[in-house]
DNA sequence: TGTAGCATGTAAGGGGTTACATGATTAG
DNA sequence: CTAATCATGTAACCCCTTACATGCTACA
């Protein structure tokens, strides 16, 4: 029945900032809160469905045809407030490129470099699209209210980005001497366990 | 049936190292890969049944009367290369503390400032982790191959912590300074949303 | 006019954790 | 002796994603 508290944090939490559809409580999340959270339409719309048989918001009557979004009413707020003081639980890790990096040894050095590169494309990019939420969170007068503290989640996501950058390219010359090693292995090695 | 290709890599991963009994694969991964990875009984013996049955690991006849440890057969080792070349899938991210962030308006100053101070003592204490965790590599020489790969791993968390640790200290400067101008509110503001 | 996007839902299934059950061994 | 740790499992449950179903609107 109920939804997660996480679920219903994310949905309230949206609502909080503006009025909107389901379908743009999903797009809202993915784009601003994407490299730290996500929600389907499977726990989204459930979730609406319950918060509004509990008055904890509302559909407002646009005359637009098409949308009638959901605002949060004061008990909607009050709700959310309650969640987000609850202790923070984050999920267990679970690290791909962790996890065969620390195996790469059967991996070998090439298939590690390309790892490590795509990790490095993937924190440029991420670094980018920090910067772009920085600037249109400038613009947006609306957000005024937010924006200091959607300021400190942007810097979390720049400072995790420049990190990634920073170690990709100490983890890039690492895998380089090593291959350097293999390549041309010390005289003294006597077998090795497999072939070149 | 088949447990999911994210275990199979981790269980196989952890025996390629050293044989283990399914206990200590666990302890291995909680203790070694704690930062990035995690999993539970529920799903390891499981896994290792099956392994067994494919004869991709097998039990060791130690005279030892306590453990029989599992080691990994020609065919596991197969298996892993095959699981550890496939595309690193990360799940979807569920940060509670950005999540908290973002919406921090809700919460204020005061207990934003609690939950970075947290993350901050959290990073701490996985950066001397992380330490620790590189000069017990450095001693165990039964590692020396795997070792260049672990590190990457070591540096990445080290990396992490570091960059968390100075997001951390600029978070709390800048909740600081909204701390005081709301102690000092602008003379023109006309009416409060709630009660100081 | 048809296709892309907006909008709302639901059912099935997967992957994972928790909790429980059991017993053997070791250490204080 | 008994408490903690080692060791192996399993069943229930939870959360979430995926895929599907549906219809409307804007636009080329």
């Amino acid at each position: 029945m109920a939804s997660s508290e996480q679920t219903q944090m994310a949905v309230l939490g949206a609502l909080s900032i503006a009025p909107m559809t389901g379908y743009a409580v999903r797009e809202q999340i993915r784009e601003t809160l994407g490299h730290f959270w996500s929600e389907s339409f499977g726990q989204i719309y459930p979730a609406l469905a319950e918060f509004e048989r509990l008055a904890m918001i509302e559909r407002l009557d646009t005359g637009d045809s098409r949308s009638s979004p959901f605002a949060i009413t004061d008990q909607g707020t009050a709700r959310l407030r309650e969640l987000l003081a609850g202790e923070p639980q984050q999920p267990k890790p679970r690290n791909g490129l962790m996890l065969r990096l620390f195996f790469g040894r059967q991996l070998g050095p090439e298939a590690c470099r390309e790892l490590v590169l795509s990790a490095r494309a993937q924190a440029e990019s991420q670094l980018a699209h920090m910067q772009d939420a920085r600037n249109d969170l400038a613009k947006d007068t609306d957000l005024d209210d937010d924006a200091p503290y959607i300021l400190l989640t942007i810097s979390a996501g720049e400072h995790g980005a420049t990190a990634s950058i920073a170690w990709a390219d100490e983890a890039l010359r690492a895998i380089e001497s090593l291959a350097a090693q293999k390549a041309q292995p010390r005289p003294h090695a006597t077998f090795t366990e497999e072939r070149p």
